[in-house]
DNA sequence: CGAAAATGTCATTTT
DNA sequence: TGAAAATGACATTTT
């Protein structure tokens, strides 16, 4: 489905709420309280639009109205609204199980958060409890996101779950169940269930999700706080909560949408697929809320980790790591410290190890017979996933390709480094969660393959130096445990076939084609100083590198906290890229000169040819001219007499002009030699 | 697979 | 005098 053009233009904030739902056979009851991630300046009362026009209001915010923060609302699920109140409860219940192909779906509703309008001001000095407000008429339109994934469960008759996604349960967790009343009315058998749930939020949360780690500390503390707010707010929001909600569950107009809807809205939209539960779409929740949320029922939803936005591969396996998740132990001491990146790396690089998938998201939800599920899965991954070729960005946090380009960086750029300070192999032990491999080229430069497995496996530049490129791509340097196991050991090393292909990468012919193995299909269209670039994390693009201005250049480099490293590799690059245009510069011109020769060559041929004919044409003129003469001559002399009146030979006489331009009748012994031997050939010539 | 062309890189010179 | 461009020579990649 698509947005409809008055969702971005009317001014609210857009959140993505998806919800996830596990386990085939199940009776959802969407009727929700949904605790949100609002952004900053949310009000109480705002309005929560849906995009089929739904709304509902902010019945509670979190402490922290000014940043952003939580809140909590009452949320139907769209298509509840289109089913008919009036029709009997099992009419709306799930029933539907696609014979043994279980599946998890997942429901993404998008809502359009409206500020309020009468509670709102400019500065965004609100109160944090007011009044519901009537909020202003923002978006129009509204629609579901339906999701699905395949995932295996037993069978079973249809369940009912009453999903009240975060601290609803514990407020209701009254007699009224709605989750048995509904379960009851629906006459179905209950069996375990389970509801996995993440939050998305959109672009503007951002800053809200960066601080999820400060957040999670304090997420029991801030779930308390959260529930004394719903406790201390207002009686009428209070009321309305609960009554409105008993209310549905009493006249049994409660909403239920069934999987076969689900599974139309999902089938629409195939691309969705596992969009919902992407870890950098999960927003901080309070893990904490956990504790007071798992149920005993079986149909209970675990919403706690659900909401867990943070957890990753590595804590699920953790989770995991006491049940089948568990490797053989010789296997386990053969590679120790690969087992332990194993365990950590996709940590910190999730989003890139696993795109797409929510794993992350799901693993940690389920209960047992899911957990073993996913144990199994994820012993799969480790060892599909962790295989050799990964243990180097498992160790450094970078690609294994990656690395393979800093080694050959560093032994390709050997002694042409600039700004080199030097600590080389040094490990920085720090407390810090941030580690990165490290070594300014200069000392690299001298690396043995050794120094090199040193710097993979645990070289780390202060954090400090680090602040830019955690800026930019957070998401490769978490995972203290991970570093802290790989800093505090030297002793682990690359597989020996990873450090051949690193090795062989320095010089040797073909090693691209090696090189390329590694490659996916964006990094093999990239040049050689864009993967090291990549590599290094630069936060500049090579053009931006090579075509800034100097000053501009160098600011930069000051301006920003980078590595020794990385200033030596934008230099190099910088000095690369100038030079690379340079040299296609020099051959233009030595081409250009060259053609321009050629040319030269050509118009000075067709020249010649042009004064060969020219000097043809001058000789005919020229001959044609004696002919013409040399007719004029004898026609002459033709005419001569001498005094007697005879002819005059001119084998004997000569004409000759004088310098006063008169003609003369010379005899040839008189003439001038010159003068003579001319007149003889041409009267030879004749 | 090898040859040739194209391109990249480094060292050095020129501007 | 230093930075940048130019260029020769060699390496690497592409055709």
């Amino acid at each position: 489905m698509k947005y409809l053009k008055p969702w971005w233009s009317d001014g609210g904030s857009l959140l993505h709420l998806t919800i996830l739902l596990s386990l085939a056979e199940l009776r959802l009851d969407l009727d929700l309280d949904l605790y949100l991630l609002f952004p900053p300046r949310t009000l109480l009362g705002d309005e929560l639009l849906l995009r089929n026009g739904q709304t509902s209001h902010i019945s509670a915010l979190s402490p922290f109205p000014a940043s952003g923060g939580w809140g909590r609302a009452e949320l139907l699920h769209p298509k509840c609204w289109e089913r008919d109140p009036a029709a009997p409860p099992e009419g709306r219940l799930l029933r539907e199980v696609r014979a043994g192909v279980p599946f998890i779906p997942s429901i993404r509703v998008d809502a359009w958060l409206v500020h309020s309008v009468a509670a709102g001001d400019a500065d965004g000095a609100h109160a944090l409890l007011g009044t519901a407000a009537a909020s202003s008429a923002g978006g129009v339109g509204a629609g579901v996101d339906g999701v699905s994934q395949a995932a295996p469960a037993g069978g079973g008759g249809p369940r009912a779950v009453q999903s009240s996604l975060l601290v609803a349960e514990e407020e209701e967790k009254a007699p009224a169940e709605p989750t048995a009343q509904v379960s009851d009315a629906g006459g179905h058998a209950s069996e375990e269930n389970e509801v996995l749930r993440g939050v998305s939020h959109s672009p503007q949360h951002e800053e809200n999700e960066q601080r999820s780690s400060t957040q999670k500390e304090k997420s029991l503390q801030q779930k308390n706080e959260d529930e004394n707010k719903v406790a201390d707010k207002p009686a009428w929001e209070a009321e309305k909560t609960t009554e409105s909600r008993s209310e549905r569950y009493q006249n049994g107009t409660d909403a239920f949408f069934s999987l076969e809807d689900l599974f139309q809205l999902l089938s629409s939209q195939p691309e969705n697929l596992l969009e919902g539960v992407s870890l950098g779409d999960i927003a901080p929740l309070p893990r904490s809320i956990n504790d007071g949320m798992n149920s005993p029922t079986h149909y209970n939803v675990n919403f706690s980790q659900a909401i867990s936005h943070d957890v990753s591969l590595h804590e699920a396996m953790l989770l995991c790591s006491d049940n089948t998740f568990r490797r053989d132990p010789a296997a386990r001491t053969s590679q120790p410290q690969e087992q332990i990146l194993q365990l950590n790396s996709p940590t910190t690089n999730t989003e890139q190890t696993l795109p797409g998938t929510n794993l992350t998201g799901f693993l940690p939800f389920v209960d047992n017979q899911m957990r073993n599920l996913s144990q199994d899965h994820l012993y799969d991954l480790d060892i599909n996933i962790l295989d050799e070729t990964n243990l180097m960005s498992l160790a450094t946090g970078f690609d294994p390709m990656e690395v393979s380009w800093l080694l050959e960086e560093t032994g390709y750029d050997s002694g042409l480094s600039l700004d080199s300070s030097n600590n080389s192999t040094s490990v920085i032990k720090s407390n810090s969660s941030h580690s990165i491999c490290e070594g300014d080229t200069s000392s690299s430069s001298d690396l043995s393959h050794h120094d090199l497995q040193g710097a993979v496996g645990g070289y780390y530049p202060e954090p400090s130096k680090l602040r830019y490129m955690n800026d930019r791509s957070d998401s490769h340097f978490h995972g203290d445990l991970a570093f802290q196991h790989v800093s505090h050991n030297h002793t682990y090393h690359l597989q020996p076939s990873a450090l051949e292909s690193t090795s062989e990468s320095f010089s040797m012919p073909g090693k691209s084609q090696k090189i390329s193995r590694y490659l996916n299909d964006t990094d093999r269209n990239l040049s050689r100083d864009e993967r090291r670039a990549k590599a290094l994390h630069i936060p500049f693009s090579v053009d931006e590198i090579i075509r800034m201005p100097v000053d501009s250049f160098n600011s930069m480099l000051s301006r920003h906290c980078l590595t020794d490293l990385q200033v030596s590799l934008i230099r190099d690059i910088r000095r690369r890229g100038k030079n690379k245009v340079a040299a296609q510069n020099c051959r233009k011109r030595k081409l250009d000169v060259i053609l321009n020769l050629e040319d030269d060559v050509c118009s000075l041929q067709a020249k010649k040819e042009t004064l060969k004919r020219e000097q043809s044409q001058c000789h005919k003129a020229i001959n044609i001219m004696k002919q013409k003469l040399h007719h004029l001559y004898r026609d002459v002399f033709s005419r001569l007499r001498d005094d007697q009146g005879r002819p005059v030979s001119p084998n004997q006489y000569a004409l000759q002009c004088t310098h006063d331009g008169s003609v003369v009748i010379v005899p040839k012994e008189l003439m001038i030699p010159g003068q003579k031997k001319e007149n003889q050939k041409g009267n030879r010539k004749r």
